[in-house]
DNA sequence: TTTAATTTTCAGAAATAATTGAAAGTTTAG
DNA sequence: CTAAACTTTCAATTATTTCTGAAAATTAAA
């Protein structure tokens, strides 16, 4: 396979696969070529490669900006600003864990919180009561791992798994 | 807060959830609405209950079948079907891990393989090449993790977290 | 059988999300 | 300053996904 075709299957995989979770394809695509791509990209590079507007392409690097998951890089010279990802993949799926943690699970477990409290002593109440405790204990356990995954250093995520393959 | 207004949110913010994590909104409201009924209920009965047409309650209900996350449960005497959820949670987070692992990440392990065996020893291509090992090794730990917590009792997730934040 | 109850399908409609492109805004070189 | 280079915004368009409702198919009671 050639280097060039290589990186387009990557790019077209990567945007599938955000798709299915949630993530806007062109998002997802820019974050890929900008991973498989060593030199900082400008927008104009972005738009050329994948062709995409002008409009979309600011608003998704904007984005990916915020989701930390790109930088803006100034190169010397340049008026234009360029743009490069982390290419370290542990360290992306840390941030990426991250933001979804704020974004959606922080959000959940507040309406958890919020519907434990229901009133009432009947059969039926108390069986809701019960499946939103085991719900709430459950996404707190699980925001539990993430914060550690999250605040993890670099290797930390590889000691994990021997751990748990142990 | 009433009974009544605490499922309507709890149904209502996970069919949110669900869409933001590339989830069918309805799909979502069905399994919640299923979470927190003890009996069965029809087709028509969710129709009722969610406002929802026909045919997009049997869509959703099937999905929700090939998920494997509702059963159907015939009732003695009566001639329609019934659908119940399974009330266990971590058993529904392992369904849900199993069913995505499928569907998603060993697609992406294939072209992941697919795009290693890319031609050529120029430094960009060697750049490449090791990016792409990179995110293999990680997405294939991350699927040895999920085969672990799949194959796992019930009792493993909350045993393992408790190792982990050990 | 026949018929009524129930489920499934699917073409079109509606809703939602993504994208464009051009105008407005901002920055910096001269 | 002024103007050119560049970035951002956003209303309108286009694409995608979801939903409806009615017809077709299936099932089972009579």
């Amino acid at each position: 396979m050639e280097l060039k075709e290589a990186k387009a299957n990557f790019i077209q995989a990567w945007g599938t696969l955000g798709t299915s979770w949630g993530i806007n394809r062109t998002m997802s695509q820019i974050h890929a070529l900008l991973i498989v791509t060593k030199e900082p990209l400008s927008t104009e590079q972005i738009m050329e490669e994948l062709k995409i507007s002008r409009g979309n392409a600011n608003m998704n690097i904007r984005s990916l900006m915020d989701w930390g998951l790109v930088k803006k890089q100034l190169i010397p010279g340049e008026r234009k600003e360029f743009f490069t990802a982390g290419k370290d993949i542990a360290e992306v799926a840390r941030q990426i864990a991250k933001e979804r943690k704020r974004r959606e699970i922080d959000p959940i477990l507040d309406v958890m919180a919020q519907v434990q409290n229901v009133e009432g002593d009947d059969e039926e109440t108390q069986e809701f009561r019960k499946v939103m405790v085991d719900l709430g204990d459950f996404t707190q356990k699980v925001e539990g791992a993430l914060d550690k995954f999250i605040r993890s250093d670099k290797n930390w995520f590889f000691k994990t798994f021997m751990k748990l393959m142990s």
